[in-house]
DNA sequence: TCAGTATTGATATATTGTATCCTTCGCAAA
DNA sequence: TTTGCGAAGGATACAATATATCAATACTGA
């Protein structure tokens, strides 16, 4: 997991250079992100802003933020899982994006894991011969977890 | 595209081969997605359904035959674009269930191709080292079509 | 301070998918 | 032939995810 300190504190400055504001609204979301160490879903988001809170966070609220966020790459949209992660490599100035996650079919467990760059070239490849002129730069992969594979069988 | 008429038969034979019935209704959402040679979501199946038929197919009816379709190995649900796809591999006895398919991020068009055995296998690998055993049979990779990518920049 | 823009609130609605219960249909055994 | 049972489909409600739109408020720079 991020520290979390050190994240709420380059996200800010990610804000600070994008030209936006990192308001109360847009911490409480990326905290609860930072803090899941999961990927949750846009109403889990909301949920858990809700728990300790007066102000109550709506769900367009969070949509809203959510694809703000991700325009900072300080999240990621998993479109498999219909959730969202806080970006692992926050800190890195450099190749952030490339992100790869393995989500589970069953449990919807997700894994964040590194492709070799073999790998990543043998996908471009086959991409580009299909006409695609690339892959996009954040991988999701469905698979199953060791646990929900013997429970299925 | 897949011959329509060969592939309804061989439809109708797995059907009679797995117990279930082939009904009229089955056959009409089978037919609607071969014919489209497309990926469809689930309601816009439906509304093709109706354009020439009196018996109104509710888009409840048409889950429920995309599930029976999916058993029978007929189809393919793309979870990141949610949507269906005939197998273009119905006709083949053997391993129809290895597909993989990209996906346009832009336009979420919907195209299947083949990675090599060694593209598979770097990906089996780094799914291994993250716990999970296996990666789906079907895989489904987000890139940008040609066109996306050209108006994108 | 004030104007303009960014942000948020509030509400409605679209899209995708599931749950449930009941009716109808087809097949097979009596 | 009829009857009974399970498969298939109809109807309805609702859950989960996401977008559209317009009004209110907050911040920032001139």
């Amino acid at each position: 997991m991020l520290d979390y300190e050190k994240a709420i504190s380059i996200a800010e400055q990610k804000c600070l250079q994008g030209g936006i504001r990192f308001t109360q609204r847009r911490k409480q979301v990326l905290s609860v992100l930072i803090k899941a160490d999961a990927a949750l879903s846009a109403y889990e988001i909301a949920e858990r802003c809700n728990i300790n809170s007066k102000n109550k966070m709506p769900a367009m609220s969070v949509y809203r933020i959510l694809d703000l966020l991700q325009d900072q790459n300080l999240i990621h949209r998993l479109e498999i899982a219909n959730k969202y992660v806080s970006c692992s490599h926050m800190a890195c100035s450099h190749e952030h994006d490339q992100s790869q996650f393995l989500i589970c079919g069953g449990c919807r467990h997700v894994e964040e894991i590194y492709l070799s760059p073999d790998a990543v070239d043998a996908l471009q490849t086959a991409a580009s011969s299909a006409g695609f002129s690339a892959i996009s730069p954040q991988l999701e992969i469905k698979g199953w977890c060791a646990e929900c594979r013997q429970s299925n069988e």
